[in-house]
DNA sequence: TGCTTATCCGACCGAACGGTCGGTCCTATG
DNA sequence: CATAGGACCGACCGTTCGGTCGGATAAGCA
């Protein structure tokens, strides 16, 4: 007899965010996912509490640790240009950490509640950094001629 | 009386592609699109064959003139460090001029034939810019020691 | 041994999907 | 004025979707 595989929640999620990357969010459908864990459709509800949530649990997983970094000393005591590098610097850490999480924020489009939920963060995230830029800009530090959300995007565009 | 509205073909795929950004390719109805088209589903299948059908076309209007740029006598002739700056150039100009149609061709999954098909013209494409980037390399005129392939990626993720 | 609990599945549900159908309306042409 | 044909729509089709349900199986403890 094939012994009986326990799952929790979590490893169940890294599967399920693997498939969401490589299939999207919305094409992505139960089925699949119950295939990619090695169990059935229902076998995987006794898991989970549905679709959204696994996404919402993912997103979960990016947005925490990004916003962490903001709250640290090294990103509210300080030059403003000395706390824009350490949050730079730890973002890439959480990105590289947390990649196929951060990878799905990134992607997320905004149709369902959850997703609405994750741009609003996401939203959050860019004004407090573009502030930080705005700061160093002020201080002198940054090129004062480039509009601070731009340079923003340039930054972490840059890093994926 | 409203005046009864003419549709071809090419306005219709403007408004799709926009509202496919928008939501996504898989989270995009026959019924979004034809909110977002102003008339009703049956009357949108008037004008086009399909949903994927759609698609293609969006892609195709991205491929196209990538590849043409590729075939043009700056991009065959002169030296390589010359040719990849022409293409990179021209293929900057072709991105703005077609920025939607290459956005849906930079998101696209593999999850219907269509999608597959375009993936494989990226890989392609892709291909032929890093074998002008190795060449260049070998002509001493980019630095040696990077692999032309993450040069390319870098290079068009920038242009991004 | 008997009972509990966690794990798992096949069969099923209502809703939404991409797509089709029969028929109406409007306009151009003779 | 007759009529042919493109533009258009409401109702509908078969399928797939996310999700539910009742029961089967196996391990843990008494």
């Amino acid at each position: 007899m094939a012994e009986r595989r326990r799952y929790d929640t979590s490893s169940l999620l890294a599967v399920a965010v693997r498939v969401f990357i490589e299939r999207g969010y919305d094409g992505t459908s139960m089925e699949h996912l119950s295939r990619a864990c090695g169990l059935s459709k229902s076998s995987l509800y006794h898991h989970i509490d549905g679709k959204e949530q696994l996404l919402r649990l993912a997103l979960e997983r990016a947005v925490e640790p990004l916003f962490a970094v903001l709250g640290e000393d090294g990103a509210t005591t300080g030059r403003a240009i000395d706390r824009l590098e350490h949050v730079v610097r730890r973002e890439v850490e959480v990105l590289a950490e947390r990649l196929p999480y951060v990878t799905l924020l990134l992607r997320v489009h905004g149709n369902t509640e959850t997703e609405r939920w994750a741009l609003e963060r996401r939203r959050e995230f860019d004004k407090v950094v573009a502030a930080l830029v705005a700061e160093a800009a002020a201080d002198g530090d940054v090129r004062p001629d480039l509009d601070p959300a731009v340079v923003t995007r340039l930054l972490f565009g840059m890093v994926n």
